[in-house]
DNA sequence: AATAGAAGATTACAGTTGTAAACTGAGAAG
DNA sequence: CTTCTCAGTTTACAACTGTAATCTTCTATT
């Protein structure tokens, strides 16, 4: 049961192009995925088909080429992506999972300022221990 | 095309028991999972078989109820699920990502400090911004 | 106006996932 | 030895995904 529509690995590269260029008509996109992936120009249209489905694309069809636009803030998709993956993880686990993502990510001087700000804030009400709950049914 | 056998959400939740506990038998897990989720104890089964076909785990069938084992240790798991989710991302986004997770996770103290060590050393070498490659063929 | 080419819509099809019932075999209980 | 029960195996089925071909309908061009 799908409580949350969610996009597929797929669907989101095509979210990706229309989010950074804000809005875009089907070739556009289409141009660009074909050069970066193996997919079929019809595969693309598919993905863009779907995500207007699921709400996370609207297609603006006053001119004939379409314009597509995102119904959905890149950062909100983030957040509901990254949130969803984090939710599995076992608790305990969390702390050594995004040490390691910041070892393995390339991130900018600002990003690198904000975190340890973040952290050291963090770090005055932080407990000693976080402990796993993996075997514990589900509170709430 | 699956390249790489990737675990399923649902059997996520049959791997962290078993990770937790080191091994388990089917009934353990089935306990478990049915007091924190709705899913039936045929619902479990089938997910334990899974895993097996995937090779995430083995029965130990030495004795009769099986006991099985996980073959694939948690943190290699995190890892691959974490950087498989990340690799969608926009460059650009990643370390606001990561900051916001960390804002929304609870972390211990070490943990932290962690963090704390491994973003000063980074920042000797992090670049002043990340461009976005979104629009850009994959190298490689 | 006739027509080609592009963009959008429809249909397709296999593999994965969520979800589970039904079946079977082996050990426990009588 | 027979039978019940539990664990393990098979089968099931719809939704979602990856992947795409085909069909239809505009729009621009001759």
């Amino acid at each position: 049961m799908t409580e949350v529509e969610t996009m597929s690995k797929a669907e989101w590269q095509v979210m990706r192009i229309i989010w950074t260029l804000g809005e875009a008509t089907s070739k556009q996109v289409i141009d660009i995925l074909v050069k970066k992936t193996d997919w079929k120009a019809a595969t693309i249209k598919t993905l863009i088909i779907r995500l207007q489905k699921k709400h996370f694309l609207k297609a603006d069809e006053a001119t004939r080429p379409y314009i597509y636009q995102p119904l959905i803030a890149e950062d909100q998709a983030i957040h509901q992506s990254v949130n969803n993956l984090f939710d599995d993880l076992c608790c305990m686990k969390k702390g050594q999972a995004i040490n390691d993502l910041i070892e393995n990510s390339e991130i900018s001087q600002s990003d690198i300022s904000q975190m340890i700000a973040t952290l050291t804030k963090k770090q005055l009400t932080a407990p000693e221990m976080v402990d796993c709950n993996c075997l514990e049914a589900d509170l709430k």
